[in-house]
DNA sequence: TTGCTCCTCACGTCACGTGAGGTGGC
DNA sequence: TTGCTCCTCACGTCACGTGAGGTGGC
C-alpha cells in the first residue's frame, strides 16, 4: 500500500491528479482511512492508472474513459470510439493545417505589402436574406452609379438596419455591359410598399445563403472601395481560395458628407478553397 | 450607430461575445449610455472586430490580441509573433499526428490481438535514480534468479518505497552469458549500510534518467512477466518505437504467496521513435 | 519537539454559452 | 398595453495547478 505521494512518484503524475481522480470517482484508492481521510493505493492499481493515462493520451475525455471502464466496454465498441476519435483528430488536423496556411499567407503579405489591411478580411457564413431589388444591364459604370443613386432615393427607408446593396453579376468588365442588381435588404417582416415600385421593375426575392463568404469592411465611400477590391482579391489568392459567385456590396452607412469619407460598406465575395493550388 | 443585437447580426457573432469583449476592454462600443448602460456601435468598428476575429483565427489569445492592438505593434513584431505561433501550431500538429498513429496502433492491436493489455503500456520520463547494486555475468537464467534471491535477502530493507530492481545489460540471450545488475533503489538520503556489503561487490551508483521510457505493470511474479515482455515488445513495434537501452525491472511488491501471484513488477524499456518506419 | 506528508477548501485557467430575473422604448 | 431588446449577475465548461490553512505520525 502506498500513500498518494509515493503512488504519484511511481506513476510520475501529480498528487493533485490522484486526488482529483478519486474525487470524480475515476480511480478510487484501494483503501481510504475513514478517520484521517488518507488515501492508500495498491501496486496493482498502477495498471488501472496506466490504462486511464493511455486512453487520455488518445484524446478521450475523462468522462468517456470513466464510462468505458464502468461499462466494461466490448472490443467492438472500443474500436468504434477510437475510429470516431481518429476522425475527430483528423478534422482538427485539417483545421490546424489551414491555420498554418493562413499564417504563412499573412507573413507573405506582411513582407510584400506595405500595410496590413489584409488582417481585416474575414470569412463567415451568410444566411439567406430577402431583398427588394431590380436587376439590369448597364453600359458603363457611370450609368450604374446613376441608377444606384436613383434607387437610393426611390426605395423607402425602413429601420436603421435595412441596408442598400448591390451585386455585380457579370464577370469583371465584359464587353456586353455590366449586369448589376440594386436593392435593399429586408429585415424581419417590415411593411413593404411593393406596389408603389413595380413599374420600376423592383421585385421581392431571396438572396441565397453562402457558406464561405470573404468579407471586408471599407471605410470611405470613394476610391477606398477600389482598393478594398484589391485587398480582398490579394487575400483570396494568397490564402488559397478562389471566387465562387457574384460579389455583393452592402452599404452599412450612407455618407453624410459630400466627399463620402464617412460612408461604410461591406464587400462580400463568395469563395471556395482552391484545390488547384 | 447599432445596438448589440444589430451589430452582432452584421458581424455574425453572438451578443455575449460583444459584451464580453467590452467587459475585458478588447472592443468597447463607440458609445455607452451612462444611464441605461446600453451599448452602441459604429459601422467603422466592424473593421476592428474583423481584425480581432482574424487574429483569433490565427490562434492568438485575446490577451495577445489586446496587447497587439494597444501597443500599435510594428510589422516586425507582428511577424515575430506569427512565426512563433506557427511553430507552436506545427508542434501541436506533430502531437496530433502521433496521436493518430497511436490510435491506429491500438486499432491494429484490437483487431489482431485477443485482449487489450496494450492499453496499459505507458510512455513516461524517468528521472535519474541513485541505487545500490552489483553487476555481473551469469551463465544461465537460473543462476541469475539465485543471485537475485540472495540479493533480496542480503540487502537491507528500507522503507516501503525502496524497491528491488534488475537490469539486463546484455542484448537478449547472448552466447557469452547474461550480463545482469541487481540492487535496490535508494530513496531520499536514507542511511545506507554501505560497508557491510562491500565484499559482495555492491556499489553505490546512479541510474541515468530516461526521456522516453515505455513502462508496463505486471501483476503476478511468474510467467506473467514473460508475457509482459511480449506485450511491451509488440506495443513498441506497432507504435513505431524501437528499443534504446537496457530494460529495467522494478519489484513494486514482493510476492507473499509461494506461487507469486500477488507480486507486482514494473517493466521499463527505454525507447526512441523509429524513424525508419 | 521538529519536519514531513497528508488533508480539505477554494480560487484561477480560457473564451465565452446559457439561463435567471428584471427593465426601457415603440 | 404587449413584445422585443437590452441589461447585469452568476453558474457551467475541462482537467487539473496552485496556494492557504490546518492536522496526524515519526
Amino acid at each position: 500500500m502506498f500513500t498518494v505521494g509515493q503512488f504519484s512518484q511511481l506513476a510520475q503524475v501529480s498528487k493533485r491528479l490522484l486526488r482529483y481522480y478519486d474525487q470524480i470517482g475515476l480511480l478510487k484508492p484501494a483503501y481510504t482511512d475513514k478517520c484521517t481521510q488518507r488515501r492508500y493505493y495498491r501496486a496493482e492499481q498502477l495498471t488501472d492508472l496506466n490504462r486511464i493515462l493511455a486512453l487520455k493520451d488518445l484524446g478521450l475525455s475523462l468522462e468517456q474513459i470513466q464510462k468505458m471502464l464502468r461499462d466494461k466496454i466490448s472490443s467492438d465498441e472500443l474500436q468504434g470510439m477510437l475510429l470516431l476519435k481518429k476522425a475527430e483528430i483528423e478534422q482538427q488536423l485539417q483545421a490546424e493545417l489551414q491555420r498554418i496556411r493562413n499564417i504563412e499567407a499573412r507573413l507573405h503579405l506582411i513582407r510584400h505589402a506595405e500595410k496590413h489591411k489584409h488582417l481585416d478580411v474575414i470569412v463567415k457564413q451568410i444566411p439567406a436574406q430577402p431583398v427588394m431589388s431590380v436587376r439590369l444591364v448597364v453600359d458603363s459604370i457611370e450609368a450604374g452609379l446613376k441608377l444606384c443613386e436613383e434607387a437610393m432615393t426611390v426605395l423607402p427607408t425602413q429601420g436603421a438596419d435595412s441596408f442598400l446593396f448591390a451585386i455585380l453579376h457579370s464577370d469583371g468588365i465584359g464587353e456586353g455591359g455590366l449586369d448589376v442588381e440594386f436593392g435593399r435588404l429586408i429585415i424581419a417582416s417590415a411593411r413593404i410598399p411593393v406596389l408603389a415600385h413595380h413599374e420600376l421593375g423592383f421585385c421581392l426575392r431571396q438572396l441565397p445563403a453562402v457558406e464561405t463568404m470573404a468579407t471586408y469592411i471599407v471605410n470611405g465611400w470613394d476610391e477606398s472601395i477600389l482598393t478594398g477590391y484589391n485587398t480582398i482579391a490579394t487575400w483570396v489568392q494568397v490564402n488559397g481560395y478562389r471566387f465562387a459567385g457574384p460579389p455583393r456590396e452592402i452599404a452599412l452607412q450612407l455618407p453624410q458628407t459630400p466627399d463620402g469619407k464617412d460612408g461604410v460598406a461591406e464587400l462580400q465575395f463568395p469563395v471556395e478553397p482552391n484545390h488547384m493550388v
